[in-house]
DNA sequence: ACCACAAATGAAAATGATTTTCATTTCCAT
DNA sequence: ATGGAAATGAAAATCATTTTCATTTGTGGT
């Protein structure tokens, strides 16, 4: 992949580093770029695979994008803007290790989100 | 909503208290229950605003209904078998308050699942 | 039992996001 | 330039979920 992906990465940011691939789409068509949607999908699986952007899901459960840090982090969101705050999760971390052990499991992994109204809100 | 919901809620139960409304609908029918697709997915809305089920997404973003049972809980999931153990999150809980009150959040609520390969896979 | 009348049901069609197919175009190395 | 690999995108396919609407079922009054 390599044309796409820095359009669509740069349309995300101008997004607010927020948004689905169908908004992107839609976005890049007003502005006059020229793209296909399978190709914005494309282009935000892979950036979703080099881990320069995070995916989760909207309660609807369409699939929304976001620009993301390097480090392992999670997210406190806001359900009525938006906005997205990093945080940082070491007590997430121990407690899911020591539950994977105390139950025999390996290769853990794990998600966690935290998510309410924010002051503004 | 009366005859359904009884019914749909009784396949949760026995499908392990999680699944989705497609997953119930195949159940149901297997089982040789008469009921339309449609039906399920209105008893499981009824649950769901009746408090009576929890409703989250998979990764791939089909819904999943769970059984809202006693204590709030969390998951720990095979990758390999699909075996689920409920575990006990207080540190989660701990966690999640703390953050939210951090950055003046209200109304908080969260998420968080732990999935790797169990002992047998 | 009989008759409205409202609620519940479910088959089929509609919707909407995402994925797949596949023919065409763009890149790159020789 | 030339051939092959990677990227692109239009159109079709997929799949969960919702909407429509005609039919069935339950309830209460007579
Ligand atoms: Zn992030
Ligand atoms: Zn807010
Ligand atoms: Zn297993
Ligand atoms: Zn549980």
């Amino acid at each position: 992949m390599t044309r796409s992906n820095p359009r669509v990465l740069s349309t995300l940011e101008r997004a607010g580093g927020f948004a689905s691939a169908q908004e992107i789409y839609r976005l890049m068509q007003r502005e006059g770029e020229s793209i296909g949607l399978t190709t914005v999908y494309r282009a935000l699986q892979s950036l979703v695979n080099d881990k320069i952007v995070d995916v989760l899901r909207r309660e609807d459960g369409e699939a929304i994008y976001r620009l993301c840090g390097e480090a392992h982090h999670h997210h406190l969101v806001c359900k009525g803007c938006g906005d997205t705050v990093e945080i940082e999760g070491g007590a997430i971390e121990k407690w899911a290790k020591m539950m994977a052990e105390e139950h025999g499991f390996r290769e853990v992994g794990h998600t966690a989100e935290i998510f309410g109204l924010c002051a503004k809100c």
